[in-house]
RNA sequence: GGAGGCGUAGCGAAGCUGGUUAUCGCGCCGGCCUGUCAAGCCGGAGAUCGCGGGUUCGAUCCCCGUCGCUUCCGCCA
């Protein structure tokens, strides 16, 4: 017999079937039985007057008839004739997986990480999830986007200031990239022109905060023939529009179950453009005193600004200085030609226009305290063409946790890596 | 790396100005129950109160140390 699903059964009214799911919920009334059935398409009731031994979370198939019933949840239910186990599963769960994840404590919720991704409102996150990835390639690939995939082990030391991680290569040591900066430089250069990469990103911070991890997603994205950083915020606030117009027509449900909103398209369009001095003015005014760099406390207040004047939790700021940009950002004056992209308080973006010219990147080396030997392959980018380019990179646990309203990005992590964390 | 908070049963918590059987809810085990929706009712098992030391007649409670977790900060996506 075929397999039905549990959110088409209503289809089958009256008609013999085979459930296949997981035993999420047993009520056991004595002279009846109600039993939750769980598959990836939903939940739905099965009534037996028989007695069973049956443990929650077992695997079967469930053969029986579909009837309609006022009483059951949904309106219908499976009148079980019989069930084939296909997985026991041992009594008393290492952690609830049909109930309320927000009453356990996240360290239970991680070191149970095997178990606790069953529980469906858990599970609705990495929907969720899966469905910002889509949604993003999808936009990029709709406009001339090539996807690529770059190596994660890179023979050279580091772009920024950030540490990385040095794994064994053989005999020697690699580094576990940061970012794929070069590498889809490289591919725009190469005459791909538009390319954008989703990969794992390395971070060997000893940070210890809701909202770092040592292993992230990058929605990774570069573009060339650009005149400035304006250009790349324009491609990112079309990006995020169609996002979040696409996810508030598709994920209403993975979302309710977190109680969760996402703004519109068109708030992300009237996300107002600021510059880093404008930022520490208006974070100054809020917060009635001194600022000299626009500390976390000050992202939220520049997002709580922007709901107020513009009715939009997200806010762009550009022109950030020279010194706390990368070597590789394009200068312009004193300041460069990049940006963040605030959502709810906390950064989900930076990106900016890159350097472009080979002689003004070897101008650009000593301030960094950089020599060409350094740059290894990256200097051939530039030595020989490119065109003037840029890209951002969206954090994905991140850009999840704000939309769900979660408290901890490693909640937004199928497996999170951190300081203290390698398993499971 | 710095600052704060918390470690009590499988989970989530209460407790104690220091007093001898450490409490509650969920879960688990057993019993009753034919329409449940976090089912209900009755009963039961389950805790060296994170660990080490100190103060005290007596410490889960106070003090010191230590380990773990967590929040915030620095830095970043």
């Amino acid at each position: 017999m075929e397999r039905t699903l549990v959110k088409d059964i209503q289809a089958h009214e009256g008609k013999e079937i085979m459930l296949s799911g997981w035993i999420h919920r047993i009520r056991d009334l004595g002279g009846v039985t109600f039993i939750i059935l769980r598959d990836r398409s939903g939940r739905c009731q099965i009534v037996t007057n028989e007695a069973m031994e049956l443990t929650q979370e077992t695997v079967v198939r469930a053969y029986g008839k579909v009837c309609a019933n006022d009483k059951a949840p949904g309106g219908y239910e499976l009148a079980l004739d019989h069930f084939d186990v296909l997985g026991p599963a041992a009594a008393e769960l290492p952690f609830p997986v049909n109930g309320d994840p927000s009453k356990v404590g996240i360290e239970l919720t991680l070191d149970q990480r095997m178990i606790s991704l069953r529980n469906p409102q858990i599970l609705s996150i990495f929907r969720l999830q899966a469905s910002l990835v889509q949604y993003f390639a999808e936009y990029l690939r709709g406009r001339d986007f090539t996807e690529i995939k770059s190596s994660k082990m890179i023979g050279t030391g580091t772009e920024g200031g950030t540490s990385v991680f040095s794994v064994e290569y053989f005999d020697r040591k690699v580094f576990l990239a940061q970012s794929p900066q070069f590498y889809k430089q490289a591919m725009v250069s190469s005459g791909l022109e538009r390319v954008f990469e989703i990969g794992h990103a390395y971070r060997a911070e000893k940070h210890e905060t809701s909202r770092h991890i040592n292993e992230y997603v990058s929605l990774d994205v570069e573009m060339g023939f650009i005149e400035s950083e304006m250009d790349i915020i324009k491609l990112e606030r079309g990006l995020l529009a169609y996002i979040f117009d696409r996810v508030n027509e598709n994920n209403r449900e993975d979302m309710e179950a977190w109680g969760a909103t996402c703004p519109t398209g068109d708030q992300v369009l009237k996300a107002p453009v600021i510059s880093h001095d404008e930022a520490k003015q208006i974070i100054r005014d809020k917060l009635d005193r001194r600022v000299f760099e626009i500390s976390p406390e000050g992202e939220r207040a520049l997002c709580a600004w922007s709901e107020e004047e513009h009715g939009t939790p997200l806010v762009f700021v550009n022109e950030f200085p020279r010194r706390k940009r990368p070597f590789y950002t394009y200068p312009k004056g004193t300041k460069t030609m990049s940006f963040d992209l605030l959502f709810r308080g906390l950064e989900i973006t930076t990106g900016g226009r890159r350097i472009n010219e080979y002689a003004m990147l070897k101008e650009t080396l000593p301030r960094f305290g950089m020599t060409e030997e350094q740059l290894g392959g990256y200097g051939d980018i530039f030595k020989y063409g490119c065109p003037p380019h840029g890209g951002f990179a969206i954090g994905l646990e991140r850009l999840t946790q704000k939309i769900m309203g979660l408290g901890n990005i490693k909640e937004c992590s199928l497996f999170p890596r951190d300081r203290k964390r390698v398993t499971p």
